[in-house]
DNA sequence: GAACCGTGGAC
DNA sequence: TGTCCAAGGTT
């Protein structure tokens, strides 16, 4: 490499985090270098913002302020903290690396890259996060937040969701990270791509690189990072079966591979249309003799729930049971009482749905 | 490589 | 209102 390069990259890192020093943001888990915190912490900011994503840690590091308490807490009860979040296998995965942590490792994290890259749950740039962060491991920590600052201060224009992508943008990285401070250069990059960097309207005239940036120059800055667009959302049509007896709620986990695993809802029956009447639900799974357990309730509105890429239509059909006679509730299913229905974690959905409807 | 996996906020 | 996006990872 030529020396001018060398100085231009050095530069580049030293202006980066003289302005970290002087803008981030207090952040608790930037207080502390206990793996497990920040290993916590990266889970939880996935694809979450800070400000949805706080109140989570926190409520995390006071029920469980060790890897050991929560390798010992129950899967349940960790999506049930989890509920809200999303992206439940987040959770499932985070307990059973608690678990591995402390039963094959002594409760104590890998502490290298390669080491951390092998837990589950942790992909290329959590576990960068956590070596820098937690060991200073001189290696890059990339995320959406670095991709876009890059992109648009190099003038990179290779597409952030093409397999190559990731190596192109981790290298141009590594070329910055300064052998000194990586933990600091890291955290820098990603605050400067949340609160300076930001991906619409950036206010580029405090930028301290708008004389050498070349997104700024040729007023590219909402065009960088190039990003292909995301497949739309597919419908789906969900019925459920809300059985009601003396105050219970029938429910059921959800085991299958789909959305929402380990969490709880109703039976379920899933049609191609919105079905109109309990007649568009016969023959779809064998439980429509569900809905002769009891007095049945018709839906007077769909709820649409969004998710990352699906557009759920669901009709909650209610069926007051007096006595479930012959009727035989399916595998899995049973019937909870108020409080134990709060301690199952939930979709937002059935959650919502609950309250509105029986314990408001 | 592309699809999948949640939720809420900003525009 | 619909779309995009947010400290990604797994299959």
């Amino acid at each position: 490499m030529p020396a001018s390069s060398v100085h231009k990259d050095a530069t580049f890192s030293q202006k980066l985090i003289q302005w970290y020093h002087r803008h981030h943001r207090d952040l608790p888990w930037r207080q502390t270098t206990d793996p497990y915190k920040i290993w916590l912490s990266e889970i939880i900011l996935q694809q979450t913002r800070v400000v949805q994503g706080m109140p989570y840690y926190l409520r995390f590091v006071e029920k469980y302020p060790t890897v050991q308490d929560l390798a010992r807490a129950d899967e349940q009860d960790v999506l049930r903290l989890w509920q809200g979040l999303g992206y439940y296998s987040r959770a499932r995965n985070m307990h059973y690396t608690a678990r591995q942590v402390v039963g094959e490792f002594g409760g104590k994290f890998p502490d290298s890259y390669s080491g951390l890259l092998k837990l589950k749950g942790v992909g290329e740039y959590t576990a960068a996060a956590i070596a820098s962060f937690a060991f200073n491991e001189a290696v890059p920590a990339v995320d959406g937040n670095v991709y876009r600052v890059l992109a648009r201060i190099f003038g990179i224009k290779t597409d952030i969701m093409h397999s190559s992508a990731k190596r192109e943008f981790t290298a141009a990285a590594q070329r910055l990270i300064p052998a000194d401070d990586p933990a600091t250069f890291n955290q820098a990059m990603i605050e400067f791509g949340a609160i300076q960097c930001q991906p619409v309207a950036p206010d580029c005239l405090l930028c301290p690189f708008n004389e050498s940036c070349y997104a700024f120059e040729n007023g590219m800055q909402s065009f960088l990072p190039v990003k292909s667009k995301k497949a739309k959302a597919r419908n789906r049509y969900l019925n459920y079966l809300v059985l009601e007896k003396g105050g219970l709620i029938a429910m059921k986990e959800r085991i299958k591979k789909d959305v929402w695993k380990g969490l709880y809802d109703f039976p379920i029956i899933e049609t191609l249309q919105e079905a109109q009447a309990p007649e568009d639900l016969a023959g779809e799974g064998g439980l429509e003799s569900l809905m002769m357990a009891g007095r049945l309730i018709v839906p007077d509105k769909t709820y649409v729930h969004l998710l990352s890429h699906q557009k759920l239509h669901v009709k909650f059909w209610q069926i007051k049971v007096e006595d479930m006679g012959t009727n035989v509730l399916p595998d899995g299913v049973s019937f909870y009482n108020e409080d134990q229905i709060d301690a199952l974690p939930k979709p937002i959905l059935i959650d919502t749905f609950i309250k509105e409807q029986f314990f408001s």
